[in-house]
DNA sequence: CCTCTTATTAACAATGGTGTCAATAGTAAA
DNA sequence: TTTACTATTGACACCATTGTTAATAAGAGG
């Protein structure tokens, strides 16, 4: 009798695949495409060696929201430390936001934030301000920090806004396509006039 | 033999008790919250008359997002329409950005944009603009249209930004709490600086 | 070659959410 | 009062998801 041959990974190998697997499907999912079964499926795995690794639905959930923040703090934080002058930082910024990975990563802290599906995790290794703060502070009279952070989290948050319902706010509004477009360039452009 | 006695409601008293105990479910418990046993527990009635009304558990769904969705604009409308200063008004729209039921609406339809549940319902019915664009454009030179709407646009992206992730975003930026309860308010003084 | 560890698998059990159905009981209208 | 309508209910069946377990096999180290 023939047996099935197996792939045995090892076990860092087998979660980044099963972690890839599982974030595709909340994309395209959302969250009720995050079960084990379609999971591992799309992994090529059974779904009993999912839980082997991960220990329970909930573990494998907890582990892929820990990865995409940390992923996206550290996107953000590579872009807010570029060495780019301010207005294309903030484009760049509107452009990160504007992937629906980051998007529903962000909606589902917000569903789940009171929940205990969400990880208290620390990300503070990376370091967001290490050089954007001090950067715009420069060009402030008195190098205001306060100020410098306020801009920078005005950006932030319309950046945020703006991918989580922004095409539907703006249509709302009556701003065509080509004004959607355009509102980060803008946004970018005006910034630096509040300094 | 006794009988329990029985509460009968008209359909519309029923469907209201149904979706507010599911928007508080919403609020509590996230989107696992919204299922029709637990739902129908909190509103006193069992789960088969829940699916009387509604047909099916995305049919009650569809509803509450609807409902809140129009409830949502129709605050919109109410702040940006208001004689109140800009600065008022920014603050207020804010201040409605920060309540969690808002946040919760609007990362559930970030996260199910491409599934079948969000119901494609028009709130066209609600002028959000009214009277915002053109009042905003009465105070530039030109009263150019479109620089009032993306100024209009920034406030309210960046409310829904600080909504949905304001406090982890800016404790992440080493704002203060007393730093980041004072943002609205400096938005609402620097954003007619951009005019 | 042998042994040990453990990733992998199939089969099973358990649970919970969803939906169906027939019977019952309020309520309004005839 | 009688009738018709339907909101309500409990009981049941169904299905998807989760979790368990014992057996198997791949690979590392002796």
């Amino acid at each position: 009798m023939i047996t099935k041959p197996r792939i045995r990974r090892n076990p860092e190998e087998a979660r980044a695949l099963i972690l890839a697997a599982a974030g595709k499907r909340l994309e395209e999912h959302g969250l009720r495409g995050l079960n084990i079964k379609d999971v591992a499926d799309d992994s090529g795995i059974k779904h009993g060696t999912l839980l082997h690794h991960f220990g329970s639905a909930e573990g494998m959930r907890r582990a892929l929201l820990a990865k995409l923040s940390e992923e996206l703090i550290s996107d953000m934080s590579s872009i807010l430390n570029s060495d780019a002058a301010p207005e294309i930082v903030f484009v760049e910024l509107f452009r990160l936001m504007s992937q629906t990975g980051q998007t529903k990563l962000l909606a589902w802290r917000a569903l789940e934030e009171d929940s205990d599906i969400v990880s208290k995790e620390e990300i503070a290794s990376i370091d967001l301000i290490e050089h954007i703060v001090p950067r715009v502070a420069e060009r402030i009279k008195g190098k205001d920090v306060d100020l410098a952070r306020n801009l920078i989290f005005l950006a932030l948050s319309s950046a945020v806004g703006w991918g989580i319902c922004g095409p539907t706010l703006m249509s709302t509004l009556g701003m065509t396509a080509s004004q959607q477009d355009q509102f980060p360039a803008w946004v970018g452009e005006q910034l630096p006039k509040l300094i």
